[in-house]
DNA sequence: CATGAATGAGTCTTCATTCAT
DNA sequence: TATGAATGAAGACTCATTCAT
């Protein structure tokens, strides 16, 4: 969607079609006059490469706009490291990148985090919160053992379907046993939490075996859940994940071995 | 690590060193006669994967010959890298902390390997071999699928046990979508043929269902398995892990539902 | 370097710096207005190439606007480079001392230039163009060809004589048949074409021979310039260089022969 | 050229037809058995991956061959070193390189140079003498200044054709003005002492006029020269050089300009 | 003498972090 | 607050030179 229009006696191309509203919503304004024409120029750091032109009428439009505050920086700053460290890898990316991804200049990183890793801690923070409130809320809605374990799972693919950034940085991340481990094994000890929970209501409703290695069970749980999803993650999650939860979860429950063979 | 020995008529000076004991046991010789004396050229590099046989009467006299000098010093660097990366961690882990720990120059390390990652890889290039080795000898002396199944995971937890510098550094990269993603990708795909192959062995038994969704059960295993010599590794392996084998594979084989619940 | 001024009744931050003077003396601007406050984005990198033109009305405004910035510090790395080159030559100077020299960080080299070679290349893209212009002007002011290439050869002279720096890089690298080989012989290229369009004139004038091998003679009075030039160099320029043009170009009218023995 | 023959009940495979004799007539065996065959390694450092095998009748015969000697050995690295000069710079080559391609150990270079610089200014300083000589030789032999210049200039061309290598390291570094400059202005110095000598014998002839300014008579012919030879360089020798001799002296001689406009 | 593995000083280059504007 | 140019510490890698054999 282009369009002409004149500005102090040049001819202005205002494109606004190509503009990122949904991460940036001021104006940014690159006049290209000579007298003669004008053109465009892509501002190719921090902004994508999309560019509007506006004209006089235009600006006054604009100033109704809401600036940009903090708390819409920070969280550009934190979905651009978590898309930066999915895309290159924690260790790989750099605060330039992120800056750039965020739309921001490199020193305004650190007005809101520490450093790199801080950004990767401050967003499984928030996002554990999240996610756990509503795994306690799947489960607390069925009744079975089973269907709760059956909804944890499937609740957890969900999650990580949904932000497929996440799931690449989590996966990745998890089993770097160094930085970040306090961090990301917290979050797996939780989740172990609610297996043994669940395992615990399953063996007083009778449907799961009560001479069972309880550390272990939780650990065969997310093992296998957690595989599963880094196959999905490893695949550019080219099918559907939680599709895998009810299988997954009859394998949890009856194992592989066949009746007969009991 | 010289030996001056005549060899028809001939002065014939011997250097035996700069070869992988591991990859080859034969002596080399290269004599260089010229009617006054002789000596040996040493075969210092680009030969890395050349292998020479020598007549077995050169082979006793060559028996007593020690073999430490550079296979010595490739080895020391290949274990120093291993530990440093379980220390730090790959992309922490730096040229000069590996040469320290090897009680090498920085720059002797690129006259073994072309760099960091190149220690890596060449590491996991030999145990690879080595290990799956083991596991087919494993399986191969088993008679049912069962106990096939646990003798794949008892000597994959064997085997990590006892290198625990390597089970760190294998929990750790598998997960890097990254850099090195085909070399420790290939060793998963590898253990997952394993467990197919043992799976349709089960379902030929009659021991295995044989309704199951195979890509998702080699996860299964795989991710339980892995998750649990991870939590291993993480606990800075304070208790037996093969102990953990006999109870998994239970798990794999029943399931943790009950035979009533059924 | 910084000015506030009122356009349009927005208050708008101007900010100047960061670009070539030598190939652009326009104003650039980016206005980022969000009806609060604005603000300038300054272009700082992968711009170099970019040319925005403004309307006059601004360009009166900017024209008190002093312009050292980033464009002094980008001319202070490629004299600075230019110094240390004609002191070390090309390969033994390090970026370290050019930075020294150029009173900035050794980083910073890499803000301006992708890396050594490219401070040589840029410099010569630059002078380049600026001296041919000279040389056009100059040939283009004359009548004969005799005085043309007087032109020429006293202007190549001149040039080099007010850079020696550049006359000593250029002398010492244009042999170097490696690497800048085809930025350099470009420049001679060029020279010689210069060279080639006066002999032909010089033949239609009927003052130079036609049955000259074209091909040789360029080189005759390339070379001839270039060593005399070379000399110059060496002698640490204590005398005047540009007086040996007469002299030069009479040898290459004449030659050494004298009439009678013609 | 191959021949089978027998060793210690082993088939040996002989081959003596890539064998560098040229740089190396010791012999070097590389025996490849393990009881069952043998067969050859290329030996890649330093002996230009050429293999002999031979039996033990061969290595009697081989006690008759004079052993490599000092001489031998200091030869070779000078030429190495011009070789390896020529195709990579002299700043570029390294030591490792000189020595591959001289078939010696890097140690071994330091029995005989300083450094690489020593390699560059003894090779040019042991060419001078020989290439001067043959200058002498060739100017004495002619009546006229005239054929004097002439020779002397066809001579220069002879001898740079003779040794490309050496042509293009000379044409390459003539110009570095830092390291070798005092060996290679002293060439130069002393080949321009010839033609002042050959200009005051043809002034005393009457065939050179008497006015010219010697210093810059001197200049101009060398580096009409000069630039002649570089071309011829610079076009990988594609042309003869030699026949550019007579035009070029005659343009020193008559110029350019015709007998008319004079 | 000859060797070449080993050394480590020296260089380039990257990038997290600072700070003047 | 926000900026981003500037910084310089840190790390990878090269290669001339040494020295034990």
């Amino acid at each position: 969607m282009r369009e002409q229009c004149s500005f102090l006696g040049c001819v202005v191309t205002k494109k606004l079609d190509s503009f990122y509203v949904g991460l940036l919503s001021e104006a940014i304004f690159i006049f290209c006059c000579n007298g003669y024409d004008s053109f465009v120029f892509s501002l190719n750091k921090g902004f994508n490469t999309q560019v509007m032109f506006f004209n006089p009428v235009f600006l006054v439009r604009e100033a109704s706009i809401s600036r940009i505050d903090r708390q819409d920086k920070y969280q550009r700053i934190l979905r651009a490291g978590i898309t930066v460290f999915a895309r290159r890898g924690v260790f790989r990316a750099t605060i330039s990148e992120i800056a750039r991804e965020a739309g921001v200049a490199d020193g305004t990183i650190y007005l809101y985090f520490k450093n790199k890793d801080d950004i990767l801690a401050r967003f499984f923070a928030g996002r554990t919160e999240e996610i756990f409130a509503r795994f306690r809320k799947a489960i607390d809605g069925a009744d079975t053992a089973r269907e709760k374990l059956f909804r944890l799972v499937s609740c957890h693919m969900e999650a990580f379907q949904e932000d497929r950034e996440m799931a690449v940085v989590f996966q990745a991340e998890t089993r770097k046993i160094h930085a970040m481990a306090c961090q990301v094994n917290d979050i797996s000890a939780r989740y172990r939490d609610l297996i043994a929970e669940i395992i615990e209501d399953g063996q007083a409703e009778g449907v799961i075996r009560k001479e069972l290695y309880i550390a272990l069970v939780k650990r065969f749980i997310l093992g296998a859940v957690d595989e599963v999803v880094n196959t999905w993650v490893l695949a550019e999650g080219k099918y559907d994940l939680v599709s895998m939860a009810e299988p997954l979860v009859d394998l949890f429950m009856r194992g592989i071995g066949s009746a007969s063979a009991e």
